[in-house]
DNA sequence: ATTATCTATAGATCTATAGATAATGC
DNA sequence: ATTATCTATAGATCTATAGATAATGC
């Protein structure tokens, strides 16, 4: 159903595609690029579904925009030495209100959704994973910055879409102490114990 | 198209049965639960896909059959402190021969595919995580064992589905070395640096 | 005769588009 | 007159089932 815009909203292009963009953020968040349908979107957006294309052309373009504003708008306000924390605290969270936070979360789980999915997908894996590896100064830190951001999305998918016991209910307090704990000797640049040479 | 059974195969339910169930494992792996379709599936067998029906009752028990069979299988022929490294690198391969080593990548895909379909990820990880949990003494041991998994899903996920870069072109042997000594210090069970008192 | 296998199709989705309708700005 | 919005539907999937066909065992 959805309240159409002729109940209280007036036209106007521009917010509607806000809108638009605002409720997408929210479902795929919630349930991925796949199983946010177009038509969902459109309805808790309050609009016709066919104004989403007129305004994005097509689904994956629509996710694209989400997911790249998303996560450029937590790496913007983040200082590097906090994004861990901030990225996990992100997924430990469901996703809270600051569209930066459910950067991750969206992520997660709209992996494996195609090549057009896949590909902003990656774009924003290697946005995060640059700042990591800024924090480490082994040679191999972009290995390592990947592994960290391996775990983060790890995390989430036990926690969040597996509901796994007693991860998913953990206080993410205490997660945070372990991860963080295990990840510094990981990034802070110490050669590994027996890479090899 | 795919071979019919009247090409070379005499008429044997329970050979179709074992048939379809490799077939199942196989494309599960490759593909997750969704886009392994029932007709993919009927087609790698060399069977009608209206067997699959009769033979399983229903798309979402296969999986189930598929999944508890393959995991149980790692989990019986590895010894408790190799399971980590043994998981991993069924990880970091593509999923070998052996079905046990695509327990892990099966249930990767297969995350988020609904009611049934998580439960059966929720038991197998489960039965992952309880011998992980084994290798530490710490109080929080299963929460350790919890987040040990985790970076193993995680990795396999930013590996195999993400393909990002250089972890997915990593040298098995470099990433085992690096995540089996971080994890080395999680899991042997010294009380958390700063953990809640 | 029994039963393994196949054909055909119901019924439920979903994205995307073409074209009709109706609210705004001049 | 312009253009934001809506209706209706094409076209592509997918799971599952009912009932027909054909290979086996007696």
């Amino acid at each position: 159903m959805g309240t159409t815009v002729s109940e209280g909203q007036r036209r106007d292009a521009r917010n509607t595609r806000r809108r638009l963009l605002e409720a997408a953020a929210a479902l795929f968040a919630e349930r991925g690029y796949e199983r946010a349908t177009v038509r969902d979107i459109a309805d808790r957006a309050g609009v016709n579904q066919a104004l989403l294309f007129r305004y994005f052309g097509s689904k994956g373009a629509l996710f694209g925009e989400v997911i790249s504003h998303n996560g450029e708008e937590q790496l913007r306000t983040t200082p590097p030495d906090e994004l861990l924390e901030a990225a996990l605290r992100g997924l430990l969270g469901h996703g809270g209100r600051e569209p930066g936070s459910r950067a991750l979360a969206t992520l997660l789980r709209s992996v494996d959704s195609g090549d057009e999915i896949g590909t902003a997908v990656r774009a924003i894996s290697d946005d995060y994973a640059r700042v990591l590896a800024s924090l480490s100064s082994a040679d191999n830190h972009e290995l390592r910055a990947d592994l960290a951001l391996s775990w983060l999305l790890g995390i989430g998918m036990m926690r969040v879409l597996v509901g796994k016991e007693p991860l998913a209910d953990a206080d993410p307090d205490e997660v945070c102490a372990l991860v963080t704990a295990a990840l510094g000797t990981l990034l802070d640049g110490l050669p590994a114990a027996d890479g090899r040479r």
